[in-house]
RNA sequence: GCGGAUGUGGCGGAAUCGGCAGACGCGUUGGACUUAGAAUCCAAUGGGAGACCGUGCAAGUUCAAAUCUUGUCAUCCGCACCA
């Protein structure tokens, strides 16, 4: 088959019956692929994995009768343009065009089922205009604030940089070392939603190790908050786990940019604290990332008193200490917390025992739960019910309370990066920080912006952009010149998917109550704690503003696995290893292609590419491509060959088939799926190498077979369903349901075991008791020669499968 | 360090509930067709001459373990001073 202009016809085809677009009908099923992103010129073979494999599922189900809506489009802000641009002075308008371009060109050479009235990219003012929106309804709910926060800076670059290029705490162009900068950014509070962000997860049909991650990522932590009185009058407020070590702090230790680090330092050390904080401040990522490096601190020679006790000890300032976690501030102690151990025994700080294992006299630090000692009316406590005591006692002194911890912070979302969808606010002097009126949206990216790095953002730098008036007063104003960052966009894509043209609205109401959540979405899983957890955000978000009526965005989502190099790591340049989907696509065709990718591996697995498997399945292909116009040939006789063995095997290969693959499509086991047609097809070739034959059975097989196998290689089937007399599309045709009669067997083989060992095969009938399959089974000579003069102590009997006989 | 996943022929990978390990395919070998090759078709194919041995390794539970339990090793991924 010339697959070249096969696909060609049926696509144009497809375009024109509008087979690809949803229909408003129920029941629906929205079917998600995560975007592209445009950063490259091409469609690699990642697309392919993801797009190819889930529109053979999304074909299964509208065969199914499923209303399928299945969009595509492009998440087209980002760094990667912009850096590109920045090397080579493309625009990054003008590249990203170019690669959409491109790529949608690809993606409609695929044939995948996309419905392209709903397009979407993400750099369009049309779309970016209710990004911004989504913004000012956060900002209006209190969702969304400005606080100071610290960026990467590359002092050679004079830049911003985004973590991602930041390698190993150096710049990614240049290699010097990156400092941390503050600047006041916005922030969208969705630790508000942490609570519900972490139970969400057990309703979801979610991959268990995604939702894990979102569970460690969201880190909810139950403890106690605990005051401890400054000589200065101030108040330290610590958050613990383990309040019922607290009689056995020996020091108290604040980050050392909590804010009363300077304060609490007396004269005498006020130089060495300061100079600390100086430190501090400095320390790059290198020794951030190292959790065993040595830990550094001072001594702000002042003290507190541990309300429990009243014992006075000292106040530090360590590093060790986090300030954007808890209260920035704990309290040390080192017989119990290997990090206050190490800190303690470096700076010769007292270490006093506390918790006790049973028994035994447990080495130090001793971490575990154990039984409370000097500490008075608590002794003998332990675990659970000691900290919850103990939390009770310091609520009632009025110096704490029990409190839960979020390790989840809040998303920064300024960029100080040209390439993004830029913030609706402006900035008066008089009137303070003023939202940009929704009626003016967008603010317009500006075309003619110097986007190479020289220090400052860069719309900063572009006046006619940065000034403006006021909404408020009318008054000079000036624009803030950061633009969201693009996970921002990809936050709420999938619900303007629903109503993609609506100039009114980022979505009405009616078109997101019809096909909202989505039903199945499958991505990579490096977006576990980033994308997928942003997205469940705004839902629960806009839920609260009453603009939707769900609580999750993602009812099922499914995580194709990596294609990695023939040499079994990454693709990527440096390893000369990438793929390229186009020459296999041109030499065997996208229908080979993508089955290639379905059959070679396990979906969510993936593994490295191997060029032999797309010429098996390409071979595959030609066999039913012959064997199909064979058996279409034949003219059935007006007398058939009546049912025998071999017509009840056929038949059964057939709706084996058909309940498998079935089964197999839904739970994304391609492979498995594929098994099972090629095991079809070796059976109807067999059957057909007889004599005689049962022709009507035969041609009946193969139609459930093109059906069974169109949502796989769609283009080759719709071609040989025309082929061979169907009429209209393959896609319109009903799924084939398979016959529980066929599937229901006279006999089938047992495994029969002596002692649990494999002594014979045998086909015993499916309607015969235990009774009668034992006594099936003693008469077979090997079984009757192994238990010749033995009793039977007992007989196991697996329906269908095995007889095991214990004898003795 | 913590958390999670994975480990099965020469290779990619199968195996609802614990029930015939290795489906399906690749590769290999032999054969057919052909002047020859390619393609195609047919057959064999976990190891071992064999009794038997085989799902990373070592124990355990069970009539029966790739599957359950404990320990251990290796690889991969995520988090990483979160008090």
């Amino acid at each position: 088959m010339d697959m070249r202009s096969v696909e060609r016809k049926w696509q144009a085809r497809w375009e024109k019956s509008k087979l690809n677009s949803y229909g408003g009908k129920q029941p629906k099923l929205y079917v998600l692929e995560m975007f592209s992103y445009p950063s490259g010129a091409k469609l690699h073979v990642g697309h392919w994995y993801n797009y190819g494999p889930t529109d053979s599922y999304a074909r299964f189900k509208r065969m199914q009768g499923y209303d399928v809506f299945q969009p595509m489009g492009f998440d087209a802000f980002g760094l990667p343009a912009e850096n590109y641009a920045i090397k080579t002075g493309v625009h990054p308008k003008d590249s990203t065009e170019q690669n959409i371009a491109t790529m949608e060109k690809q993606l409609k050479a695929m044939g995948a089922m996309f419905d392209w009235s709903a397009e979407i990219k993400t750099c369009e003012e049309s779309y970016y205009k209710w990004t911004q929106w989504m913004f000012l309804q956060l900002y209006k709910k209190g969702l969304a604030y400005r606080k100071e926060a610290p960026v990467n800076w590359c002092p050679s670059c004079n830049t911003v940089l985004a973590n991602e290029q930041v390698t190993d705490g150096r710049c990614e162009r240049c290699s010097s070392e990156v400092v941390h900068k503050n600047l006041t950014q916005w922030f969208f509070k969705i630790t508000d939603y942490a609570e519900e962000l972490l139970s969400g997860l057990d309703g979801l049909d979610w991959p268990e190790k995604t939702k894990n991650m979102q569970r460690n990522w969201i880190g909810r932590s139950t403890g106690c908050e605990i005051e401890f009185a400054c000589e200065t009058g101030d108040a330290v407020k610590v958050f613990t786990t383990r309040c019922d070590t607290v009689f056995g702090v020996t020091y108290v230790v604040l980050a050392p940019e909590h804010p009363l680090a300077r304060k609490l330092a007396t004269p005498e050390h006020l130089e060495e604290v300061e100079a600390y904080i100086e430190y501090a401040s400095k320390a790059n990522e290198i020794e951030r990332l190292s959790s065993t490096r040595e830990k550094t601190g001072v001594f702000t020679g002042s003290y507190c008193v541990n309300p429990v006790n009243g014992k006075r000890v000292p106040i530090w300032l360590a590093d060790y200490v986090l300030n954007s976690y808890g209260t920035g501030a704990v309290m040390a102690v080192p017989a119990h917390d290997e990090r206050d151990f190490a800190f303690a025994k470096k700076y010769g700080l007292p270490i006093v025992r506390v918790i006790g294992k049973k028994g035994e006299d447990s080495e130090l630090p001793y971490c575990e739960d154990g039984i409370m000692m000097g500490s008075l009316e608590f002794d003998g406590l332990s675990g659970q019910d000691a900290r919850d005591k103990v939390a009770a006692y310091i609520h009632k002194i009025g110096k704490g309370k029990k409190k839960v911890n979020y390790r989840l912070r809040d998303w920064l979302v300024s960029r100080q990066r040209y390439w993004g969808a830029p913030i609706p606010i402006v900035y008066c002097e008089k009137c303070g920080t003023v939202p940009v009126p929704e009626k003016e949206l967008p603010v317009k990216l500006p075309y003619d912006v110097e986007f190479r790095p020289d220090g400052k953002s860069p719309l900063a730098k572009h006046e006619k952009f940065m000034n403006t008036t006021c909404p408020v007063c009318g008054g000079k104003a000036t624009r803030d010149p950061d633009t969201l960052d693009t996970f921002v966009c990809s936050s709420w894509y999938y619900l303007r998917y629903a109503d993609a043209r609506n100039d009114k609205a980022p979505f009405s109401r009616e078109a997101v109550d019809k096909l909202l959540p989505v039903d199945t979405y499958v991505g990579g899983a490096e977006h576990a704690c980033m994308h997928l957890l942003y997205a469940r955000f705004f839902t629960k978000a806009l839920r609260d503003m009453g603009y939707l009526d769900f609580d999750e965005p993602f009812k099922r989502l499914v995580h194709q696995g990596v294609i990695l190099g023939p040499d079994g790591n990454r693709m990527s340049k440096s390893h000369g290893n990438v793929v390229s989907p186009d020459e296999y696509v041109e030499e065997y065709g996208s229908d080979a292609f993508r089955l290639y990718l379905m059959f070679g591996f396990s979906y969510t697995e993936g593994g490295p590419w191997n060029d032999d498997g797309i010429k098996a399945v390409a071979r595959f292909l030609d066999r039913v491509e012959k064997f199909v116009l064979k058996t279409d040939g034949y003219k059935a006789p007006k007398e058939e060959k009546p049912y025998g063995a071999e017509e009840k095997a056929l038949d059964y290969a057939r709706n084996f088939a058909i309940q498998r693959v079935a089964r197999d499509m839904e739970a994304f086991s391609f492979n498995t799926a594929i098994a099972r047609l090629m095991e079809l097809l070796n059976a109807a070739v067999k059957y057909d190498a007889a004599e005689e034959k049962n022709i009507s059975l035969l041609k009946a097989t193969m139609k459930d077979f093109l059906l069974l196998l169109a949502p796989c290689a769609p283009h080759f089937c719709e071609e040989l369903w025309e082929q061979t007399g169907g009429k209209g599309s393959v896609f319109e045709q009903p799924y084939p349901a398979e016959n529980a009669e066929a599937l229901r067997l006279d006999e089938a083989e047992y495994a029969v075991q002596v002692n649990s060992k494999i002594v014979a095969r045998a086909m015993l009938p499916n309607s015969a008791s235990e009774e009668e399959l034992r006594a099936c089974v003693l008469a077979l000579p090997e079984v009757s020669a192994r238990t010749e003069g033995k009793s039977v102590k007992k007989c196991i009997v697996v329906k269908g499968r095995l007889v095991n006989l214990i004898v003795g």
